[in-house]
DNA sequence: TTAAGTGCTAATGTATACGTTATAAAATAC
DNA sequence: GTATTTTATAACGTATACATTAGCACTTAA
């Protein structure tokens, strides 16, 4: 029953996790001929696929050239990071307009927990994994849809650098520590203070993140 | 010289228009090839451009219906508007960390002085032109590409509602002095100041659209 | 008259064919 | 040997052909 996806939509996906797991190798051009036979498909459906992960600024159709597969910069990343923490204020600010549910409060500890867990145990990726769903329970608190789609689509941009340096990167203790004070800040019903650690937060990932970028990429 | 652009993209851009300007009925299904003969173009390019729509939201391709053209409700609107008003905050807020430059302070009272004599000539085309512009200005101040072009998206997502309720609504005459306000707030370097009276123009702005649009769609 | 079944139509999704044109190699002139 | 022109190739953009299938109408049975 899962199979009864249009072809395009396919290859849009196995299309994107190849970009997103670095398969395709960044700063290269490919054939829309030879991404097609990879893929099993004609060029139609490559192309429609593509143009979607176009839009999504992943990658770039230049021209009898190919498909190039866009490198992340650190001028570009630290824009996203900027917009990122900005969507992820909105959504806090939002969120405390009215008391956090109790429940909620609960599925963040829960989450955070099993990111201090998983850094005792040296697990990066489960690590990683939680740090995603502790960040999009945080924003589903708006309510708010639209902000969270984009949030959405932020953190997945973002995520490609993040997967690229998460091995070469220093343990990421400080966020498990952040995260816990973002709990207790909304508790509190502390807005300010929500929003204050979590910008650093980002600030200081942002930072991390492009200094590692500016090495990787000449 | 006319643009010798590919074809897709002049559809592309030809298309959006016709969206965002209410020039295809909002609810409707348009087939392919009906839309592809009434731009000049075959199904291939027609196609393309719909994908990209599509992920912008504007429009969903539905097997065998055709295209349907979304339309604005009241709640998405609202959801929009809020995202917008948090990105200009955030806009306005990265500005403020540096001066405001003279020159940039001239050109917003140059198109907010626009604005009131559109408004006292009774042009509202003239009057919508410059409200755009001034909100181009006022986020082109953060120097920050990403977010300039995601604000510009949604303005646009937010244009297709003003267009449709432009002479509907009572004149715009608030929202002159509410711009001179943000005006004096820069000058001053005010951040607080200028980032609450956008606020505040931003949610009565909302607040008197999805009225209109509740009023509007059954 | 209504409901279920069946066949037809037409719109899509995909493949493929075709013309255009950029790019690079070959050739020629200097 | 270098620079400019020519030519050939090949990749893309677009058109078109084709197979699939959803939806509708028509039929038939209760």
């Amino acid at each position: 029953m899962t199979k009864k996806n249009k072809l395009s939509s396919q290859v849009f996906l196995k299309l994107r996790r190849m970009v997103l797991d670095n398969e395709l190798k960044v700063g290269s051009y490919y054939l829309e001929q030879e991404l097609a036979e990879q893929l099993g498909a004609s060029r139609t459906p490559l192309r429609e696929a593509a143009i979607r992960l176009e839009q999504e600024g992943l990658l770039e159709i230049v021209p009898r050239r190919g498909i190039f597969i866009k490198p992340i910069l650190a001028p570009e990343m630290s824009e996203i990071y900027q917009v990122l923490s900005w969507l992820e204020t909105a959504a806090i600010t939002i969120a405390c307009q009215q008391p956090v549910k109790a429940s909620k409060i609960a599925e963040l500890e829960a989450v955070a927990d099993n990111m201090i867990k998983a850094l005792e145990n040296n697990d990066l990726d489960t690590w990683a994994e939680n740090d995603t769903r502790f960040h999009q329970i945080l924003v589903g608190l708006s309510n708010n849809s639209e902000l969270i789609r984009l949030v959405n689509s932020y953190w997945e941009k973002t995520n490609r650098a993040r997967m690229l340096t998460l091995r070469i990167r220093n343990p990421p203790v400080r966020s498990s520590q952040e995260h816990s004070q973002v709990i207790e800040a909304l508790k509190k019903g502390d807005v300010e203070a929500a929003v204050k650690i979590n910008s650093q937060h980002r600030s200081r990932a942002s930072g991390e993140l492009t200094d590692l970028l500016e090495v990787l990429n000449p």
